[in-house]
DNA sequence: CCAGCTTTGTGAACGTGTGCACGATTGCAT
DNA sequence: ATGCAATCGTGCACACGTTCACAAAGCTGG
């Protein structure tokens, strides 16, 4: 018997690459290739192929040289290490217009994440059935997430409401949280968060924009003009 | 009048914080706030404050010793170097169930990211109403974009639509797209791809509640079961 | 068995991001 | 005026992440 390798810690960086080389390979798996290369993994994930091997590295060395990666072994390998050799069932809590959306994406079941419920606070909206699931009111969250083992909760809420929904969900026993409301919410410690803010995206999109219009601007006008130097100048103290 | 400042690059992780404290700040304005200290912005923001004060570096030297931000005029800074000064319109690419909750959600408008046209291969689609505007065919994506000046594309395709869609984007003339599809897309450097990846996020959180519920395991019995070491052999080769 | 080709795995250099610590500056009280 | 408390701006050291470059290891053909 093997001796247990001793469970290395993972840089977050790579984290985040392993589930797109999972779904490449299993892309490749589909099309029945039996063996990949790191240059081409790389080259199929828009990354670079020392990263690749990098990252495949932490999981151990489960390369040939010469040959490349085995690629059923290897998505074996990544979905142990990622957690995906079960189903994790989640909450959603927020049954508007995302909230609608998320449950009837059919995506999360498929990959490895059933709904398990969703709730909302309006009793208006509690009962109708939405991607198979039944909306229930928020104040059986603890119970589902009791009943059905849950350890991940969405909030697709509101803004206002999210800091609330999400002290239900840490209170019902969930432990990571996906977060769709654009705020900081402020959790225990030990609660994993990660954070999914449209408005962010788009802004970031905005400020390569805008920084692509200014670089035309000043190769094409020699200086800034007097109003809109005036625009940037400091106004005066109250 | 002040000489103009040579534009700074600003780090890409500084850029994805200041939609973070724009944000906040827009909040602190409404609530008559007119100061506010770099511990404060920290602490609303939940990172450190010696960051925040480098972030807000970058964008000149606007605070005041002993005193901290004027909130108004950190605000208006951060909506210039943001390019938020002006709307950018978006055009979206999939008008199905995802598209449908962007187009719907009405945040898009409010931050100054009107939608500008939906597009959709279906033509069973073509026609009807979400969100004030009307859905239109793809093969008018690129009238779409000239006529209303869009730069910024979000793609909201099944995923075998995606690299369709982000080529006719790129055609139609738009230089920034943010992807919801999970597929790595092929398109020239110049063009600006942000992503959008629910599976990924859910994998990342199901990475940590894994570790979690190794090293509780790892705690409560001595080693692992022979099943589960033979689980992680590697298998003979074919 | 050897030569030559391919591809991995990883040490080392480099680049980016974070956080501390402290000088510099400001406002206020006396 | 002077002293003191608050707070910014930033140099520096450290941590983290990326990329290069090359030895090690395997495969293939003769």
């Amino acid at each position: 018997m093997p001796a247990e390798r001793p469970r290395r810690r993972i840089p977050e960086a790579t984290v985040a690459r392993l589930p797109v080389y999972l779904r490449i390979l299993s892309e490749q798996a589909d099309e029945a290739v039996e063996t990949i290369s790191s240059d081409r993994l790389a080259e199929l994930g828009g990354v670079n192929a020392a990263k690749v091997r990098k990252d495949l590295s932490y999981l151990g060395s489960y390369g040939t040289r010469g040959v490349g990666y085995e690629v059923a072994y290897l998505v074996y390998q990544i979905r142990r290490e990622l957690g995906l050799t079960h189903d994790w069932p989640v909450v959603i809590v927020g049954a508007g217009n995302l909230g609608q959306a998320l449950a009837g994406y059919g995506g999360f079941g498929e990959r490895g994440f059933p709904v398990a419920g969703i709730v909302d606070v309006d009793p208006a909206k509690v009962g109708s059935v939405l991607g198979g699931v039944r909306i229930r009111h928020i104040d059986e969250l603890t119970q589902i997430v009791q009943a059905k083992q849950v350890n991940i909760g969405v909030i697709a809420t509101p803004t206002a409401s999210a800091q609330d929904a999400a002290e239900r969900l840490v209170r019902a026993g969930v432990t990571s949280i996906l977060n769709f409301a654009p705020v900081v919410l402020s959790v225990p410690r030990s609660i994993e968060v990660r954070k999914v803010d449209l408005a962010v995206e788009l802004q970031i999109l905005s400020y390569h924009e805008q920084r692509r219009a200014t670089a035309n601007t000043l190769r094409s006008v020699s200086g800034g003009s007097g109003a809109a130097a005036a625009a940037t100048t400091r106004p005066a103290r109250a």
